[in-house]
DNA sequence: CATTAGCACTCGAGCTAGTTGAGTGCTAAT
DNA sequence: ATTAGCACTCAACTAGCTCGAGTGCTAATG
């Protein structure tokens, strides 16, 4: 991007602003009166005009304000975005709006979203840990009807996952607890992804397994863990969106709702905010998600558990005030899982 | 109810059936034109405005055709309905959209609601069966941290709950391991209802148990059990519901999605329709459904695991059509929860 | 030479008035 | 009891109008 001199820069930030305040197109006289520019109109319609031929505004029609572009926003994110750290004092109240203490994994990541939807009035998202990159704790097995065995597989984090899965031969309970406890003794403490090299390693090995129960017991655990579980998305504080303008009309909300309902959009992007680090914000058709925004972070645990939260709302949001508090939050989130994993 | 003459039924169902194929009043002229009374539309006229004064039509504005109440609605789907059975060809059709071998029970609920929501173009709920109600099959602790237990339980059903709870004193996973050998002999077999019961019944001899293992046994699985879990309700197709004319305003269509995010309504109406038996049609304010109908159905298997599922659309959906559907679905998954518990 | 005052122009939003047509209720004739 | 006829109603649509916020251009200004 072409640099900007400074005053193109606070007039498109003058635009900016009051375009997340307002909704509405902005004016060249509106930015004289809100903002002391010693300018006159004329010479702000100047630079609008130098930023709109740039691709950073553009105006609905000829008689309407400018209303800043994707690229506008782009800009504006990276270069003129301050974010303001969270005083002491909203800290504490955020720490006191989570309370956590006794309740299971996927209720405290329910409840997560609910809060980061009621700070921000967007919609909140978060993705629970996934299962591969978090250490394996236990293994159970229990036996459904004739060759169909449920085992269930619990985290370090204290997370749940369970599937269904069938063995070729009718195994009975007690042979299902051997199993279990030699599986429980050979894993412990890996991490899934360590647990599916172990068990490559050891299914090149089988024919050497005179062991018939260790045999078993490899190929159960297998067929357990081989296809990864699909990602979780709570998604919560979605009317809260319906209630910005940019979504008044019936299309934009049917697109939206459309859009929250596969989750496969937002799983996407969640996805490719785990990797990175930090809070990252990912606007518009970056992604299919016309007209929206999405301010994500990830969080984890020394363990490695990882999921990633955030906030999904209108392109025009107010940045400067959700930004700290997804960031704020995945942070919080990281120490409790901490906490659940001690 | 008072009891109409055959040409006002005849009328009234005219009337719901056009209204439900077109979304728009219906007036005299075109009844007497798409339906083969014998009768000029002034006849008719006469008749409506009888209907309309017993409250089962109204017409938005003077000019406009009349369109059912709610009560008329409700005479048409109490007296006037026919129910078609589907044919073989629909069942077996239907059978094989449902293909869940290999899904554990959460997958199952899910698909299920997808294929009802698909099959209706309306949206599909399903609630996962009460554990209280269903067979109990194994209980297993984990450590998570100091003083911190999971607990996770199976029903028969194969359905997996998990719960966190804490104990006064650490347990190692050894002593872990004991309690819930000696739980698992001691409660197999019996609903969580009837665990309950055997609990408190414990817990009055607590002071006679000399066996300090299975005293900590019994207060671990009170703490387990004591409170209900919540139920889980799986709402799909939301999307499509926001396609029918009658939720094209934006302020209904925020209403609508309210409503399905809260969960709470939904829940409540599958709760009353669980202890009912066959399929029920809950219509619009019958409880804060404005403007919509819930069918639905519970099912249930031999062992008594027993849940909801069902369609909500808007008034004017097509139940001759639907109530089948939802009704034939509910005995599926009953036959599904058999072959799973088997 | 950057800035600005002035001005003609554009275009959506909102208002009013007129037209159309589907539908009604009432009355009198069959 | 039924129905033809008719006056009446009212939402939906259309066309024309004004209003005003905002623009781009030009010429004057410090």
């Amino acid at each position: 991007m072409a640099e900007l001199n400074e005053r193109s820069q606070n007039i498109l930030e003058a635009i900016v602003k009051d375009y997340i305040a307002s909704a509405e197109p902005v004016g060249s006289r509106a930015i004289t009166r809100r903002h002391q520019f010693n300018l006159s109109p004329a010479s702000v319609r100047n630079v609008m005009a130098d930023l709109e031929e740039m691709g950073l505004l553009c105006s609905p029609h000829t008689s309407a304000g400018r209303i800043p572009t994707e690229k506008g926003f782009q800009y504006y994110i990276d270069s003129l975005l301050q974010i303001r750290d969270l005083s002491d004092k909203e800290k504490k109240q955020l720490r006191s709006s989570y309370r956590f203490s006794g309740m299971k994994m996927e209720d405290i990541m329910q409840e997560v979203g609910r809060i980061l939807s009621g700070l921000s009035k967007y919609a909140g998202l978060v993705m629970v840990p996934k299962f591969a990159s978090t250490a394996f704790r236990q293994i159970e097995f229990v036996r459904l009807s004739h060759g169909r065995l449920l085992v269930i597989y619990v985290s370090e984090t204290g997370l749940v996952q369970n599937k269904v899965i069938s063995a070729d031969t009718d195994i009975d309970q007690r042979q299902l607890e051997k199993i279990s406890n030699y599986l429980n003794r050979e894993l412990n403490g890996l991490t899934i992804l360590q647990v599916r090299e172990k068990l490559k390693k050891e299914m090149q090995d089988e024919m050497s397994l005179y062991d018939q129960l260790r045999k078993k017991a490899w190929s159960l655990s297998l067929a357990a863990l081989q296809d990864e579980i699909e990602d979780q998305l709570y998604v919560t504080g979605t009317s809260l969106m319906l209630e910005q303008p940019e979504f008044s009309s019936p299309d934009q909300m049917r697109r939206l709702i459309q859009t929250f309902e596969s989750k496969k959009i937002l799983i996407d992007l969640l996805d490719r905010s785990q990797s990175a680090q930090g809070v990252q914000i990912f606007i518009g058709s970056d992604v299919d998600l016309k007209g929206c925004s999405l301010i994500s972070a990830n969080f984890s645990n020394r363990k490695g558990a990882i999921g990633a939260l955030g906030v999904v709302g209108p392109m025009r949001m107010d940045y400067s005030q959700v930004v700290p508090i997804v960031d704020f939050t995945a942070q919080l989130v990281s120490r409790v899982l901490d906490r659940e994993a001690e």
